[in-house]
DNA sequence: GTTTATTATAGTTGTTCTCTATGAATGGTA
DNA sequence: TACCATTCATAGAGAACAACTATAATAAAC
């Protein structure tokens, strides 16, 4: 049973003559013929009895009727409502972020992509770069909001900003009124750092390293609102992201840039190479870097 | 878009693989790329990523889904539910009765059409010979139940009984006890004529003309059960179909059958010769040969 | 780096749909 | 009655399309 055959006979149903159908669906009336009686040998009944100048239904070919008539419906239906539920931003899209930028931008970019979308299902995760590159290859993730480097073959980037990593000081520390600071200075001074299985605190790490610093660290913690709480508690100086002290600055701490080499780190939107970047996906990453504080 | 590029669709949603989808749906799987970059292009969006070791559905692949799987299931169904219909009795069905046959076959056929097939619905038509043979003709009619002779050349007759017209006289005239009727006597009584358009009164004509009786015609009517009345009232005598005296016998009246040459109709079911005679149609023929007076 | 697994491409074969031409039958008309 | 017009069916040729085989390209696993 195809399509066309349901066609042809609709189209006699609606005509009322074979010849007047194969007019109307632009055929010739022997083709017509034959493929209603594949139809009518398929379905085992006639559905149509010839009386030579005209035909008319059998019962076979009623109960026929409403049934061709829904499929073929369904399947005008397809390719519009497809277009059309793309259009109107249906679909889903999951995405992951790195902890050290989750929580300066998900709020805000989850709230402007929900208001845009409102037909649109946002999964969201919360992963380390390792987790979020595994499963963008893996295709259980879409986009991921992370920072360089991604190493992954299979995996593309695109830059969203360069963000600045700023030293956060209280008060407690010279290093909060200093004019300008250097880095060589900051071995000075007790050093709350991340736990490495970020990339933020490998990048501080590797930073450190080849300005050849080496940093008094009497901190590792896992959180980096953790090491933002023990930095206003004086416990010690950090590098921290510039979108920290943009989104959350506390009071008794200074959030100033080092001179000389700068560090930083470039956030990007990762995506699978082979896969089709959807609709959402594009709007979903430019919403990012519209919403990044800066 | 075509039946066997959803089928193949699915397969590959459903088995995760273009490889295992070929092998489920025994076709090679180059076939089955084809078919679904076919598909692609039509809807105007990929279906799929492919990322060489699995494939993965793009938003586009998940909205055909659910639209996919329905008009597989409608399509499946489609011949099983024609059959489970035609089987179960479903259908419709258009019968012609003639007036003077009507009146006693109608009740009992209806309802035991009904009862055995409470799914049918079923179009009963009253109609002289003349306009059941157009509509037979013309498909509006299924089934006529009529007396010979039916001349259409694109008509066909099936016998179901051959009934007796039996002489009907009131004990007013001596007829009543007579032993034996010949059909010479029928004109020393007043008769009680069917009018012509009726193929009863015409064949009571006819074969009065052929035994050479010149009835003495009192009245002219046009139903029979007025006949029947008349006949009741003394008024006259009648011939009148063997049903009649079986369904509706008048006290004081009684039917005898005339000696030598036996008045008689055959009453038969007229069918198209080109239409296909349905199920519910020949199972109401059946019908009425059973429950036919006789 | 090699192997294995998977999809894409190219070219050929085979099926099937469509077409033209013609036949058969109905219905109306001279 | 005979003829003409209309309509559906049949037959055979041609075209379109889907299937196949063989092979390439790519990615994941060892």
């Amino acid at each position: 049973m195809e399509i066309h055959q349901l066609e042809y006979f609709m189209a006699i149903v609606d005509t009322g003559s074979f010849s007047r159908a194969a007019e109307y669906c632009s055929v010739a009336q022997p083709s017509l013929s034959q493929q209603i009686k594949k139809l009518e040998v398929e379905i085992g009944h006639l559905l149509f009895d010839r009386l030579g100048r005209s035909v008319v239904l059998t019962d076979a070919g009623k109960m026929l009727i409403p049934k061709a008539r829904k499929i073929l419906e369904e399947f005008q239906g397809i390719k519009t409502e497809i277009q059309a539920d793309i259009h109107e931003g249906q679909g889903t899209l999951a995405v992951g972020f790195i902890p050290t930028v989750s929580p300066f931008v998900l709020p805000s970019v989850i709230r402007r992509f929900s208001q845009e979308f409102p037909n649109a299902s946002l999964e969201v995760h919360e992963d380390l770069t390792e987790d979020i590159v595994q499963k963008l290859v893996a295709a259980e993730l879409d986009v991921g909001i992370t920072s360089l480097p991604i190493k992954h073959k299979m995996l593309q980037t695109e830059e969203l900003l360069t963000e600045t990593l700023l030293v956060a000081s209280s008060s407690k520390y010279d290093l909060a009124t200093r004019a300008s600071i250097q880095v060589r200075e900051l071995d000075d001074f007790p050093f709350i750092a991340l736990n490495e299985v970020h990339c933020l605190g490998e990048q501080v790490q590797s930073f450190c390293y080849q300005e050849e610093v080496d940093l008094n660290i009497v901190c590792h913690t896992s959180q980096l609102s953790t090491v933002h709480k023990c930095v206003a508690m004086g416990l010690g100086v950090s590098l921290v992201p510039q979108a920290l002290a943009l989104n959350d600055p506390v009071a008794d701490v200074a959030y100033r840039t080092i001179s000389g080499s700068l560090p930083q780190r470039k956030i990007v939107a990762t995506t699978h190479k082979k896969r089709h970047r959807s609709y959402l996906a594009s709007q979903f990453i430019q919403i990012v870097r519209e919403e990044y504080p800066q």
